[in-house]
This record gives structure tokens, C-alpha cells and sequence, in this order.
DNA sequence: TCGAATTTTCAGTAAGTTCTGAAATATGAT
DNA sequence: ATCATATTTCAGAACTTACTGAAAATTCGA
């Protein structure tokens, strides 16, 4: 693969771009772009060819990209070189990114709230801070415990919900006068 | 407000860290989370003094926290600056923020997609690339019209929704063996 | 309309980050 | 153990972004 169709380029070089407004910066965005759509596993030096960056550039993307969980490394039997690959499958993917944003910016933030919230407020400036405080704490853990709870529902279901989308509001309601209530069991 | 309280310190430092692991830089993290946990209104001012910031520096960072539909402005009686104040409510500042990251962020991929997947592919590689462009693609556009639906869902339902997490994968089952289902209408 | 108060703009500089090439290190076949 | 191949590290150059102070523009009361 020694130059890039139309097509991946325009590909590659829109995730150079989008790169930089995430925490990824424009080449490691691209390097991740032209492995996610390549048909083999490439090494450091396909990446580097192809997109015309230096061998060290490479070497740094791909341990960024390794420490985001978006690419895999792999063997090529009787080639020492290391090969990477992207998971396929969006959900996967997203599911990763989900964790690692939530990791590295939801949780440190969530902390810092918890202990801001333990200090008793010494003025009335700090009690109304702390409410404040309080209510995105409240939020951001609800979001996140549902998460979880989310991630670890079966793919099929999941994509069931998404499809009702705000129809789920009318069997909330219809099943709220049955004995199916939020931490309770169903039962007809 | 002359100094902060080591309370309201420690929060408006860590938005300085976060503020720059999203796209909006570190002065500008930190004069949200002053307004943010401030009980009037501030004017620039005020923010400058806090914060240490130059004047003309907390002046961009105004004009970008506008942008990003964080801050409103306001006017005290008898007195012509610009005040500024913060949504205390955690879920309109979840929307706001969710509503310009897909702006800003989704849509412009969304759009290079189609396009992308609008070209016959002309090679094998091609015909790859773009099968993975799909997934990614339709996954897209499925979180997408799903996030739609649900900012359309009043407030406590989706509170409700979320404190369920995972159950309401029993109560999908449950009632698709009834009538209702994905794009029909609820009867018992 | 004038002028004081306020906000905005902008050129220049400071600070931060990304990228490279060269050197160092690691790996594995012989 | 040696050598060829592959990867990593790192100091500095190139580039980008953030911040400031000074000047310009705007706003509104008198």
C-alpha cells in the first residue's frame, strides 16, 4: 500500500482534524484512521510510508493508540515486526472510547466533587458552591452507574431501546401500574 | 469576591486541568467553574480579579463560553457592564454541552461519511474501507436520532429510565410478548 | 455630540505541543 | 555471542495555541 485512494484520504485526513478536538492529536488521529480502514494489519513502517511521517512519529502514535485501547498488536507468523490492527465492530469501539474518557475524565472529576463535598462550608458562598457542586456529582454518577448498567446489557437489546427511543416513555408509563417499578421485579 | 476559598479554589483549578483534555482551554475551564459556583452574577471584572487573567484574556474566554452556550448574559438595574451567570441545573448544562459537541464533533463526521459512502468503490480495498465506514456510520446516526428522542423525554422519566439501567432489558422482553413493540403503539 | 466607562481587537510574545533525526536499546535468528 | 532488523528514546527544531498590553471601538448618560 504505497499510496492512499481518494476515498481513505479524505477519510484519514477528516480524523487528522477531528484528531485535535478530542484529547488525540492530528497524527495519531490519522495513523488510527488509515489502520481502522485497512483491509490487513499494518506495521510502523507501512504507517509511516503511507502517510509520510517520521519512523518516531509512528513509534509514539502507536503506544497513544495502544494506551486508548483502539488498536491491537499482532504477529505476522515469520515476521518480527509489529502489526497492528483496529477492532471492526463501532460498538466495541465505542464502548472503549466510552471507558477510557470516563476513566480518565469523569472519574478524577467525580473524586475531586466527593472531597469537595465532605468539607463542612465554613461561609455562605461555599454552602451555595457546594450545592451546586453537589447537583453535578448527582448527575455525573447517574449517568455513569447507568453506564455500566448499560454496557452490560446484550448488544440486541440495546439497539431494541435505541430504536424505541422516546417511545420507552409510554411503557414506563403502562407498566408503572403494574407491579414493574424501578428496583422491583416484573411480574404481570 | 476579592479571594476564593481554598473550596472554591480546588474546583476551579481542576476544571483549568480538565477544561483542557476537552477542546476548551484551561483560563477559559476555570472561568466557568467560577461562575459556575458563584452566587451572583460576575462581570468581567470580577473575573479578571479572581482569577488573576488579564482583562482582554477573560474577554475571548467570555465570547468562547457563549459559544459553547454555558454562560448567559445578564444586566444588573443601573449599572451597564456584562454580567454572567452559569444554568445551576446539571441536566441543562449535560444537554448544552452534549447538543454543541455533536454540533461540532458528529455532524462534520457524520457528513464525510455519506459522502464517503456515496462513491462506488473502485478498488477491493475501497469496497473494505467504506464497509467499515458503514458500521461506523450507522452506529453514528443510531446514537444520534437515540439522543434526539431521549433530550425529547421529560425529566423524570428519564430519570426513572436510568435508575432502572439494566431491568429494562426484563421489561423489554417481558412486553415484547405483547403488542407493544419497537414502532407500534402500546395496548395490553 | 461629547466623554467616561466598558468591551473588543490585535500584534507580538510566551508557553506548550508535536515532530524529527540521530543515537540507544531491544530482539531473535544463526 | 554476533549481527541484522526492529523499536524506542530524546534533545532540539518547527509549529501551534494561549495570553497580554495597548489601542480601537462601542455604549450610554449627560
Amino acid at each position: 500500500m504505497v499510496s492512499l485512494s481518494p476515498l481513505v484520504k479524505s477519510f484519514v485526513s477528516h480524523f487528522g482534524e477531528m484528531g485535535s478536538r478530542w484529547g488525540i492529536n492530528r497524527t495519531v488521529g490519522q495513523m488510527y484512521a488509515l489502520i481502522f480502514v485497512s483491509p490487513q494489519p499494518l506495521h510502523a513502517d507501512d504507517i509511516a510510508e503511507a502517510l509520510e511521517f517520521s519512523r518516531s512519529n509512528v513509534s509514539m502514535g502507536l503506544k497513544e493508540l495502544q494506551a486508548w485501547r483502539l488498536v491491537r498488536l499482532l504477529h505476522m507468523p515469520g515476521d518480527r515486526r509489529e502489526y497492528f490492527e483496529a477492532p471492526s465492530d463501532a460498538w466495541e469501539i465505542f464502548r472503549t472510547l466510552a471507558e477510557e474518557r470516563r476513566r480518565r475524565e469523569i472519574e478524577p472529576t467525580l473524586s475531586m466533587l466527593r472531597s469537595a463535598l465532605l468539607e463542612p462550608p465554613t461561609t455562605e458562598e461555599d454552602r451555595i458552591a457546594q450545592q451546586r457542586m453537589k447537583g453535578m456529582h448527582d448527575l455525573i454518577e447517574l449517568l455513569s452507574t447507568w453506564f455500566d448498567d448499560v454496557q452490560r446489557m446484550d448488544h440486541k437489546t440495546l439497539v431494541q431501546l435505541m430504536k424505541m427511543g422516546s417511545k420507552v416513555q409510554r411503557l414506563l408509563e403502562f407498566t408503572g401500574k403494574m407491579k414493574l417499578v424501578p428496583g422491583g421485579k416484573a411480574s404481570a
